[in-house]
DNA sequence: CCTTGACTTAAAGTTGACTTAAGCTGTTAA
DNA sequence: TTAACAGCTTAAGTCAACTTTAAGTCAAGG
């Protein structure tokens, strides 16, 4: 699979895919013998994880940290506890989401209250 | 009540609350004579709305829409519809978030089930 | 042969959201 | 009264995470 399909399927710029990997935030992608980046399942797997852990909000150091111990095959005890640390994180923030939502949810009827009193035309 | 008040109440900089003001994410805080704010039980209403939908990932953008229009007391419409995209964008990232957090549990699952077999130490 | 899409490094530019600096003034404690 | 403090303003600076530009090379397809 090239960079360009990579890019397509996942709804991530040619330049970014290049940029994760150039920081260590996916492991080094499998090359052609003329040097064009081959994704296969385990480098679309990696994309996959990264879009999906960046796009809910969990940084990026700690994922590079994760991925360079993955690469050297150790840290068993820290890359789960870098798993740990990020979830907590994202169930806080669940957790300040909803009572985001229901602040929201309680404006919202305020407004529903008031609109149609006046809109007739 | 001043700045340095609202700053420790909220946890929120001195900085950070005049930078507000500023650019109109919350409305002008009433003044002493002298010039220097003394924030009333509205202002801090204010501070607090925008403290939780800031950090609940809401952009600045529509919330200063949102501030200038209570202001100018107009566009009942237009306010609940800028709620109501702001709540579904919340949504979605509250789905998105669960979802990346049951990847993160299957992941930590087969953590613990790698690591006692080798830590004795 | 030439266009297309891939590749490289390195650096500058962008965006969003603050933060710091510089240079004031006004109130309070020694 | 004078020095420390908290406040004031505006403009410039910072930071993370990209994005774009420069300035090339390389190789396959029409």
């Amino acid at each position: 699979m090239t960079i360009g399909e990579v890019s397509e399927k996942y709804g991530i710029t040619t330049d970014t895919l290049r940029y994760y990997e150039r920081i260590g935030l996916i492991p080094p992608v499998p090359r052609k013998k003329n040097g064009i980046r081959d994704y296969d399942e385990e480098s679309c797997g990696w994309v996959y994880l990264v879009k999906c852990m960046r796009s809910a909000g969990v940084q990026i150091e700690p994922l590079i940290e994760y991925v360079a111990l993955v690469q050297a095959n150790t840290g068993l005890e820290r890359r789960k506890n870098i798993l740990l640390e990020q979830r907590e994180k994202l169930l806080a923030q669940a957790e300040h989401l909803r009572s985001t939502i229901d602040l929201l949810n309680y404006k919202i009827e305020h407004y529903k209250e008031m609109i149609p009193k006046k809109s007739r035309k």
